[in-house]
DNA sequence: GACTATTTTCGTACACTGTACCGTACATCC
DNA sequence: GGATGTACGGTACAGTGTACGAAAATAGTC
């Protein structure tokens, strides 16, 4: 890739993400504002993917100079990480109100459509880097959530890092084929079935019996997220009843 | 990026990954395996991240002039995919004569041993596109040890993509944050002493309290994936347990 | 109104990227 | 010894992120 690593210097980043107050006054007018630039590399995102995102294409999109839009944000990778941060503020703040499990169960649902809304999330430099202000208040609040049920500031973090876990996990390879068959026009089953010939030619019955019965099956079918998420809930759900 | 979207043949594809035998004997003799370019590429992304591995950069390190490589390799995708399935063939096959929550144990911690050896793999155009033979022998013997518990087909790759998103998940959220640190040469530690200050400017123990709680407890000390594939687990025993 | 300080705007340039194209060097078959 | 088919690799192209620096525009001060 051409691009350079970018020396993001943390207080920079930190300050866009929670758009810290410049000193405004003097000298010329700004003509966009950080908020048109994240929403133009969003909309740009959404439709061509993560790939195609340049800081060329965002500024052609916006009708202003490429190297105009280093006023507004300090790089490129600096602007995904404020574009994560404003699609994550499109999910609902986890309430402790509906009970523990039915607030973990929203939210990871939540997750999983925002994945699926946005695919882009998930190629992008990624969590547990530093957090905009979305993102730590759905963090807080799903801490919040955990803590109701009865566990500690260990099994807290536990419980939050196996659910984020999961759905991002998961997602990563449900979107990953979703992508791929939408660049074809294709659709999702059509083509796999497209691919099936081929595959069937090295992967037989014969070798690998069991992925040819889950085949056979139709499991293939669904994305199991559903499943999964039942699963990893009735394991925490153990948990907390052990808890004192 | 500058890379062009490839139009990947499947059957290239294929072809390579289960290294279909090429037509030999007239022609002029290849000074190189395709082993070789997928060791070397290997050795780069392991040293420099997978944005360092450039076709230039691996021709190089072979002695050799890049387009040479595409004699070998379809094209740049095609030899990562090639890349992830040797590394795959590191770990080893799940065998049902553990008992199936400790074969299913043991594959978690192989790959997760995996991602960290080797993180470009999270970065890699990823799962669930065409797999080579490491990585489909492996499915086939993981799917038969979840059969071995008592399972149906639709409950066996359930299980199997809760276990692989589980892992997968969790290993991009802990790579992320060691691969950061270890780019500027501190350790995971010290890198988010430094950033500590700067964090704690916008993030508050007024505003977030279950959060401030949760980093006060010394949580963040510990990557949480024995504790959620503990909870994983039990989660599938408790379905086991329920089937037939 | 003139001057100065400060900010935004953006053209140019650089070091990269993956790979299409195509002539050349080589090994085997007839 | 051709003919044929393969491997090799130089050149070229359309992209990339962004450093640099000059020009333009605004606000405060005299």
């Amino acid at each position: 890739m051409a691009e350079k690593i970018e020396r993001r210097e943390p207080a920079r980043t930190m300050a866009l993400l929670w758009r810290a107050p410049g000193d405004a006054g003097r000298g010329r007018k700004p003509g966009l504002t950080i908020d048109t630039v994240v929403a133009a590399g969003i909309e740009l995102a959404d439709r061509d993917g993560l790939a195609d995102l340049s800081m060329r294409r965002v500024a052609e999109k916006l009708g202003v100079g490429t190297m105009s839009l280093y006023t507004y944000v300090p790089g490129k990778a600096d602007l995904v990480a404020a574009m994560r941060d404003h699609v994550v503020g499109e999910t609902a703040v986890p309430d402790k109100a509906a009970g523990w499990r039915p607030a973990l169960e929203t939210y990871a649902r939540d997750l999983w459509a925002l994945y699926h809304r946005h695919p882009w999330l998930l190629l992008a430099p990624c969590a547990h880097e530093l957090q905009g202000p979305n993102e730590t208040v759905r963090m807080d609040a799903l801490l919040t959530v955990i803590e109701s049920a009865g566990l500690d500031a260990h099994h807290m973090l536990g419980v939050f890092l196996l659910l984020e876990g999961y759905v991002r996990g998961l997602a990563t390879l449900s979107v990953d084929s979703q992508l791929a068959s939408a660049r074809s026009g294709l659709t999702e089953i059509e083509w796999w079935a497209e691919r099936e010939p081929l595959i069937n030619a090295y992967v037989t019955a014969e070798k690998f019996p069991a992925l040819s019965k889950v085949a056979a099956a139709g499991a293939f079918d669904t994305d199991g997220f559903d499943f999964g998420l039942a699963r990893t809930l009735d394991g925490i759900e153990l948990l907390v009843q052990a808890s004192p």
